[in-house]
DNA sequence: GCCGTTTTCGGCCCGACTGTTTTCAGTCG
């Protein structure tokens, strides 16, 4: 079915046709005017609606009808479709424009015809009408915590408040008290909702998330009984924000865990706390919960609380269709009524691992960064979930720096410190002149800093040869590569000539300044790039930074179409701030046929770790490691990197 | 509103916690 890869059909379409043979010659045309179709074709002066854009509107339509009380499975339709239209591959809202919409899993007729009159109008009249009857205003209550859809319903048609500050005043004035469900508990409990809005604190990178969550478990490790602390959520699928952690705990005395869990001093406050899970806020921001699970019995509870919601929905329904329900307690037998069997027919099957829960339902255990339904069930029921890259496959990383631009530490410091993590070779990948601010090195720098390399390079050899290499060193041995992060420059010109790059071992490009330039022109730098035989890696291509800048505007088909065709590898940037390539576009660009690298970008030896989230994003791409080039040995590296040379020469 | 080798109509995932209630609705994850 479809829902296995949503919109590959559309996303292969358009490029299948027109795929690498016919790129040099007339595809050459198409390739560089990523405004296909030709302009003419477009509605004059309506701009193109993003994914987001749409997803966005989408949300919103299910927000308001929500509030309006509509049945509940209709507004979760609206939901399910703007998310699967954020994550689609396809530009939908182009693809709806030149004739060909994409199958979305959740998009059926009704939402189809949406999409395609905001496709065509940028605008959508049931949208506006929506609009009229439900104030923004009243959909932003939603954000208050404790309060839903069905309090927002009640305090408009009760009270008339449609915004945050009639909210506030109302319940500041006690004019709430009197509705059903509420009392002055309540009010005061909007009232802090509202107040903890103002600080709200916004999505942890995997970095912070990571560093909190081990400051926990180190805490609580020691409390008598716990067998075990595992991190589950978000964070344990490695998703590229995190908002709340989730802790899950095995232990033979729950009472022990939450009571000590609640006192931590770093927590804030405590939002609730029950025999068997507790949630708390952290002054720093986040809110953690803990579960607990009955020693034994872990798989489904570490299945439930790892998600996603999406992931966990499409098992119990596998579940249900089966004659059992699914919670984290385990499977229940249902009886002919569709209910749960109780009392003396009860029966409760549960599982020590998340392997035999899976297996349960006939699935193979699916990895936690693939749980986001996204076709994983069904390659878990038909037994081909890709063999998912790991941290051990990478034998070297592509794109590092040190303090001869804007890096912290020394060429020998950074080269040592991948030496003595067991990788064949580090490429130092200083920015080359164009980029002032990162004091990026002119040409006759590069020629000095080349001799360093050579030095340094045969200090390692001599030490191999005498034994003394680091323990971790592969049989290959390991090598500094010399490369530069070449900027691209706003005139699509490289920064380099080609006799300067043509003597460097591999060359990372990137593009960070005009970033705003139309897509034709940013399409033209890329391209640019993509065609230079000397040019190996396409170094964070999207340019985005999480949180901060947005991506370039890029026709990506054709960024993945002319990588694939000239053997540029295309960037998984570790940075947690960067991870670029996403997850769902490393995903594109594999079945564009195109190679990865997984590069750290580290600006200082710390950061030589960062490859690890480049790892989780590549595998939340379901990236192989017969994908990711820097997983070769380095001669098969350097060989492909010359390869392109003579090709495109 | 979506979806179908159990259904083109009738389903649609599950439980803990909270707070206001005498048996449950709303929210959340």
């Amino acid at each position: 079915m479809a829902t296995s890869d949503p919109g590959r059909e559309g996303t292969g379409a358009p490029n299948a046709a027109s795929g690498p043979e016919r790129a040099g010659t007339g595809g050459r045309d198409a390739a560089s005017d990523p405004g296909r179709p030709p302009g003419d074709m477009l509605p004059p002066g309506v701009p193109l609606l993003s994914n987001a854009e749409l997803a966005a509107i989408f949300h919103e339509i299910g927000d308001m009808l929500e509030v309006q009380g509509e049945l509940v499975f209709k507004t979760v339709a609206y939901h399910r479709a703007a998310d699967a239209i954020a994550h689609s591959p396809v530009e939908v809202a182009r693809a709806y424009r030149e004739g060909h919409p994409p199958r979305i899993p959740g998009v059926g007729a009704a939402i189809s015809k949406k999409l395609l009159e905001l496709a065509t109008t940028g605008r959508l009249a049931f949208h506006e009408r929506l609009r009229a009857e439900v104030p923004p205003s009243l959909v932003a209550l939603l954000e208050i915590p404790g309060v839903g859809p069905r309090t927002v319903k009640l305090l408009h048609e009760q009270r008339g408040i449609e915004t945050l500050d009639d909210l506030r005043r109302a319940a500041e004035a006690g004019h709430l008290r009197d509705l059903r469900g509420m009392s002055e508990r309540t009010e005061a409990a909007i009232l802090d909702g509202i107040a903890q809005l103002d600080r709200r604190q916004q999505r942890m990178r995997l970095g912070e998330a990571e560093r909190i969550v081990e400051g926990i478990v180190a805490e609580l490790r020691d409390t008598p009984g716990v067998h075990a602390l595992v991190p589950a959520g978000s964070f344990r699928r490695r998703r590229e924000t995190i908002g709340d952690l989730d802790l899950l705990a095995s232990t033979d005395d729950p009472g022990a865990l939450v009571g000590r869990f609640v006192a931590m001093p770093s927590v804030d406050r405590v939002l609730g706390s029950g025999p068997h899970k507790a949630s708390v806020r952290l002054h720093e921001g986040p809110q953690v919960d803990l579960m607990v699970m009955p020693p034994g019995e872990e798989g489904t509870y570490l299945v439930h609380f790892t998600g996603s919601k999406e992931h966990n929905v499409r098992l119990r329904s596998r579940a249900r269709e089966r004659g059992w329900s699914l919670s984290e307690k385990g499977y229940l037998r249902l009886g002919p009524d569709g209910e749960p069997l109780t009392g003396d027919a009860a029966e409760l099957r549960t599982f020590a691992t998340e392997g035999e829960a899976y297996a349960f339902l006939g699935l193979a255990w699916v990895a936690p960064e693939l749980r986001e339904d996204r076709g994983e069930i069904e390659a878990a029921a038909e037994g081909r979930l890709p063999q998912l890259i790991e941290p051990a496959d990478l034998r070297g990383d592509c794109h590092a720096h040190s303090d001869w631009s804007d890096g912290v530490h020394s060429i020998e410091q950074m080269a040592e410190a991948a030496r003595a993590r067991g990788y064949a070779y580090q490429a130092l990948t200083d920015h080359s002149f164009g980029l002032a601010i990162a004091r990026g090195l002119t040409p006759e720098r590069v020629l000095e800093q080349r001799a360093v390399v050579v030095a340094l390079n045969d200090r390692f050899a001599r030490e191999e040869d005498a034994g003394r290499a680091p323990a971790a060193t592969p049989a290959e041995g390991f090598r500094l590569l010399h490369g530069c992060e070449l900027e691209i420059r706003a005139d699509a010109t490289l920064d380099f000539p080609d006799e300067v790059l043509a003597g460097f071992d591999l060359v990372v490009a990137s593009l960070h300044v005009s970033r705003r330039q139309p897509r034709e022109q940013l399409m033209a730098r890329v391209l640019a790039a993509l065609r230079s035989p000397h040019v190996d890696i396409l170094a964070h291509p999207a340019g985005r930074m999480i949180g901060g800048r947005e991506d370039l505007d890029l026709d990506w088909d054709t960024v993945y179409a002319e990588a694939a065709r000239t053997g540029t590898l295309l960037e998984i940037n570790g940075s947690d701030h960067r991870l670029d390539l996403s997850d769902e576009r490393a995903r594109a660009a594999i079945g564009h046929g195109c190679l990865l690298s997984i590069d750290s970008d580290a600006h200082r030896v710390e950061e030589l770790d960062s490859v690890r989230w480049g790892v989780a994003t590549a595998r939340r791409g379901w990236v192989e490691a017969s994908g990711v080039a820097n997983t070769w040995p380095r001669d098969r590296l350097l060989d492909w990197v010359r390869r392109k040379e003579e090709r495109l020469v």
